[in-house]
DNA sequence: AAGACTTTGTGAAGGCATGCACAAAATCGC
DNA sequence: GCGATTTTGTGCATGCCTTCACAAAGTCTT
């Protein structure tokens, strides 16, 4: 069982687990079975252990997982062991929002800029940081990053060809609409009317379905 | 060939599809072939004519497909003919932006509800709405509606409860965590972090993968 | 009117993910 | 110590989604 190929949604659930582990952490609970991590995370515990197993086996047969170690695999998994940097580019109110948002620090970033190109805004201080235009940005990256793009559709393009000639990898995308980037740059995408616009989905054809899970993150209660 | 059961993955890029013919309709391109729109969407064509093979057959084999048609035939099987009220709980920074968002009007949603608890925070006005407690929402919701949860973590499963106690069926949740509803009722999740935290996860392995698309929406260029 | 060309719609195949069911492995009680 | 009990790890089956490849169906040219 070599630690290479974990599947994409295996990968995409990781994140889920860790976050399911850290309030037992806090708690001080050492051990923790499938069973009850899975009905905390809302997955299957089948899924979960299966899930769990390409990380190699760090259960304990007739006693649980423990706790801390699990927690610090996947973190290590993840790559979350140093805070990764970010920068937020497009200071807009959705740009604002995701500065002033405490989940970030809590989870392995460190938003390291505010990037802008209205010069009514650059040089402004939003939740603590100076914002700076993209020279700037550009002129004081040196380490890995990511890249927020927060900006109108219009510019989203032209600001992930820039940070991609910067060395970037890593984009995650706020603007609708589809980048082009190289094949070694991975982007995702956050598109909140997609979202919605599936929810309508559901609840016009109502009735019969529903109980859709985006990530298979929702439990019945 | 019935108009049921159309498989999930088609519905989540129905609305990448509209998006995709927007601007062909506003420029009033006629018709168009699943691999101009293909390439415009990011995806593969193969795949959107499977896709759009699901709501009937809208396309003349040797032409293309009717851009007007296609685009009012995806928005009527998303139930968009008539735009969809959205309440919008929880007036942090992310409840702000999201109210502030221009995209939910454009793309079939009317922002009716600005819901706070904080009586500091309810009777002030954002962007051009009023902000209402719990209690006034839910005197007033009548007409189908679409809670979008931008609360903190520790109060968004108290939100759920109440809202689906009103009668709330879809639910756009930003608070990161498990949401336990009945089984009726439908949750679509979005974790900031847990995006970052994946991207990561590609970056640290970087160099052999990358290029993994969210929900196929990338491009390569 | 017929043949060349284009593009859709779809059957079939392959790959991936999920869920089941159980053997393997550990603890606990006596 | 040994059998009962618990819980992990995983082989297998099932179902879903994607991709391929091509026949069907239309347009265009001559």
């Amino acid at each position: 069982m070599t630690r290479r190929d974990i599947p994409d949604a295996t990968v995409a659930r990781l994140p889920v687990y860790l976050r399911a582990l850290h309030p037992l952490v806090t708690a001080g609970v050492e051990v923790v079975s499938s069973e009850e991590l899975a009905t905390i995370a809302g997955v299957r515990s089948a899924g979960l252990r299966k899930d769990l197993s390409y990380l190699g086996s760090y259960g304990v047969r007739g006693v649980g997982y423990d706790v801390e170690r699990l927690a610090s695999e996947i973190t290590r998994q993840l790559g979350l062991q140093h805070p990764w940097s970010v920068a937020i580019i497009g200071m807009g109110n959705l740009g604002h929002a995701l500065a002033a948002y405490s989940g970030f620090a809590t989870r392995g970033f460190r938003v390291q800029w505010l990037v802008d190109r209205d010069p009514a805004v650059v040089g402004t201080e939003i939740a603590g940081m100076r914002v700076v235009d993209f020279e700037q940005f550009a002129a004081t990256v040196t380490e890995q990053v990511i890249a927020v793009i927060s900006t109108p559709p219009v510019a989203a393009q032209e600001v992930a060809d820039a940070v991609v000639e910067l060395g970037v990898r890593s984009i995650l995308n706020f603007a609708p609409g589809v980048l082009s980037v190289p094949s070694h740059t991975q982007v995702r995408k956050v598109d909140l009317a997609t979202e919605l616009q599936i929810l309508a989905f559901h609840e016009q054809r109502g009735k019969d379905d529903a109980r859709i899970a985006t990530d298979g993150i929702e439990a019945s209660g």
